[in-house]
DNA sequence: TAAACCGATCAATCGGGCTTGATGCGAGCC
DNA sequence: GGCTCGCATCAAGCCCGATTGATCGGTTTA
């Protein structure tokens, strides 16, 4: 038969408020810099403050932000650490985004 | 023939800052509660109003914050506004995130 | 025309998040 | 063991955005 809408199995579903975590991460301008940066593959700390001419503190604190908020992954070699970004976050707010526009052409009940 | 996969037709292109924008409009509480209200369809403000039980005045600003990022379209009737959701610039930051989240996994160059 | 209603706009206030500089902690090199 | 390096964490300050209450413009009723 015709195939399921994908319920759950790759894409974890989220609801408004993880939602908003997702997107209230991903919307500053630094952290969306390393976003991009990391979207190209993993890098390392060291890497990215000087590619991204960031303060070693600042840059620390928006990957906390973003690991936080489950969009990162780090792993330690010797004294670096390295970051990636997680696909599964992002393809969840794909999937919610998705299902928001799917009725918003519906017409308006009348008001009086 | 296999249905192609939309490379801009019906979906605007957007860059990092035109989607951080989206994601800024997006990330706050009240306003995901008017999208999800919108999600279902068209609405007049007197009806979001009462339903979400906001202030006017604040309701107001968000809707404004909204409908400049682009997110939102209004008509007037009468002395009613009919707010609805513009699912264009959805669908231009779920192929954002799409392009994202493509190239993620490639490990990082070595750091020393 | 006056009155009532809907919604936008304005100025003032407030609060949460970002920035900054210093410090702490662990891992390698001497 | 002492030192350097890489990164996280902390406290203080600051700034931008949200909230609040009042006012204004426009539209429909009486």
């Amino acid at each position: 038969m015709a195939r399921l809408t994908a319920d759950c199995p790759p894409v974890p579903c989220v609801d408004a408020d993880q939602a908003r975590l997702l997107l209230r991460a991903l919307a500053d301008p630094i952290r969306l810099q390393v976003i991009e940066a990391l979207g190209g593959g993993e890098r390392c700390v060291c890497d990215l403050t000087t590619s991204l001419g960031l303060a070693q503190s600042k840059l620390s604190f928006h990957l906390k932000v973003l690991k936080e908020a489950g969009l990162l992954q780090d792993r330690q070699q010797g004294r670096w650490i390295y970051y990636r970004l997680r696909p599964e976050p992002i393809e969840a707010l794909r999937a919610w985004l998705a299902a928001l526009a799917a009725q918003c052409r519906l017409p308006a009940p009348p008001c009086p």
